[in-house]
DNA sequence: ATGGACTCTGACAACGTTGTCAGAAGACAA
DNA sequence: TTGTCTTCTGACAACGTTGTCAGAGTCCAT
């Protein structure tokens, strides 16, 4: 900046009234800048400005996502980055992989770059640590599933009544015994998954049968595994709920295996790629990962705007895509 | 850092030494800055430190992706995030949507942050205008297509011999009658794969048959057109190589609608998550995302470190991932 | 010519940190 | 005691930028 402002015969500080395209400086000395910046490749220095300037703003924001590399997590990143973009807004992301520690090392990592935002996945149980941040002035945002011991906006799909239109679609069809089989009980949205089962079992007047479900299931093997122990009952499943992406996958698996996929019905939780050129095409409550990345992203944007009304709690709907193997009778 | 300083009753250097973990500090003063950062909640200012340090270093760098959110791009973001973090260094993203524009955007977003380095996917045609950047020191990785009026470390996958020993794999099958479905010629990759059809057709001596070619595809619908022209032919093929991974799809849908998916071969080109739940499951070229990224990563750090040697041109292999659909006879 | 209003410019300090260097304090030998 | 060496500490300037403010210049009406 000082040698743009020497060979353009002005003060650094005039140069950065160009720069920031402030009012006030006289045209002919607004051309003369601009060549002097265009001859030295001048390339402004965004960090020191952000340093100096009142608001202290850097245009970046932190997103923590359980993985980056997964198709929720990614269709996540992707929308916030395309609200965030239109601002002027960079995006730091990292994978927590569903790890307290990554996760806190990686907030800590971004508050010293002086994020203006976070928008978190969380995997820790406990956010108070976030409220040092907060006080020094950063927005935060959660998705996907709330946040322990703090009070924040929030943007959250509603598990329970996805997986409750699911089961009801299956006792519509005739089903009565019908299997269920969860992530880990630990994540919340596993365990809210797991009650919207339980609830909508209760509405229509179905005994749970314990032999039927299986949770904690982390990965396609679990899945596989715990499906063949669901079949291999006495009074097997006719129907099944699978309450997460590997598991529905895993879950297929072995119905093609066993040469039962048109016999047993089965409903998955979160859409899958390519789900509808399987025989049968597989029905699924699907989420809106793209939905909810924007709204968090525009929730957060507001806050950063000055918004300080009470927290938001956002919920967004699933849709139930039916494709056939919902709609098997039993 | 001064009220840190106050509260422990020493001067701001000091404090700055303790969390920097310099030497040659009263292990008593250390505990009194270490107790006093803690009551005050400190957290140390990552960017004016770098604003004011030597090396200049941002500990930050940028990645140019296509998008985000496909999983071809979402694994290569997810492997160098991994060899980054593992040096303490964060990664902003963004994608460039095949865009020019954009991409000169989103590069001199990350510039004006003083990114360490650059690791990109290129969308446009001339890279000249990244000189600037490694003349100030910028590390620059290009990453699954080659760079243009620049010379650039790259590591990119082998599209044409990918292609070759897909389409060999059809002729040892005893196909000769083989389509061939493309993306946007303007794509590098693209024009790559199309070459691998040519060279290894000519090997082979079999005559190309343009009215079996197809080129300039772009996304499902396109491509599901393109296969029924295709099969529309007096002489229809029966084999079909898709060179790419939305084009697979598209192709595979016809096929099945048509009742010819057990009848026509299909080898895709990229992997496709429950390939294998297909029937037939699809045989594809599956490219390393995972190890395209860890390379450009290991190559960029490398760099950073001060290794000024040469570009490197890496080429990360496919591999044929054999599940039916190729193994179909003529 | 004078005064007032407005426009434009630059000197200076500051943002939060670290590099440099001088010098205080302590340890030890003569 | 003095001198020398080593260890530790802090004052100060600097990184690249912008906020503040004083003042120079211009224009117009009196």
């Amino acid at each position: 900046m000082r040698e743009v402002a020497a060979l353009a015969g002005v003060s650094i500080k005039t140069v950065s009234r160009v720069v920031n395209g402030e009012p006030n400086v006289r045209p002919g000395l607004v051309d003369r800048v601009m060549a002097a910046v265009e001859r030295l490749n001048y390339q402004h220095n965004f960090t020191a400005s952000s340093l100096r300037r009142s608001d202290g703003r850097s245009a970046t924001i932190g997103v923590v996502l359980e993985d980056l590399a997964n198709p929720f997590s990614a269709a996540l990143h992707r929308s916030i980055e395309d609200v965030a973009v239109a601002r002027g807004v960079l995006v730091l992301a990292g994978s927590s992989d569903e790890d307290e520690d990554r996760e806190h090392r990686l907030v800590s990592a971004f508050a010293s770059r002086r994020v203006d935002g976070l928008i978190i996945q969380p995997s820790s149980r406990d956010h108070s640590y976030l409220l040092h941040e907060r006080r020094a002035g950063t927005a935060i945002v959660f998705v996907d599933r709330p946040p322990a011991f703090l009070d924040a906006d929030t943007v959250l799909t509603d598990n329970a009544a996805g997986v409750r239109r699911g089961i009801r679609h299956l006792v519509m069809q005739g089903h009565r015994r019908i299997g269920y089989l969860g992530d880990l009980h630990t994540i919340v949205t596993a365990a809210e998954r797991h009650r919207g089962y339980l609830e909508e079992l209760a509405e229509q007047g179905i005994e749970v049968d314990e032999r039927l479900v299986r949770l904690d299931l982390r990965g396609i093997e679990k899945a596989e595994a715990a499906t063949m122990e669901l079949l291999a009952n006495p009074q097997p499943p006719t129907a099944i709920f699978a309450g997460q992406n590997l598991i529905t996958i895993g879950t297929f698996r072995v119905l093609r295996r066993l040469e039962l996929h048109r016999r047993v019905a089965l409903i998955g939780f979160d859409d899958i790629l390519l789900a509808d050129l399987l025989e049968p095409g597989i029905t699924v409550i699907a989420q809106d990962p793209a939905g909810i990345g924007r709204t968090a992203a525009e929730v957060l944007f507001r806050r950063l705007d000055g918004d300080r009304s009470p927290s938001e709690h956002h919920v967004v709907l699933t849709r139930m895509i039916t494709r056939g193997s919902g709609e098997i009778a039993p």
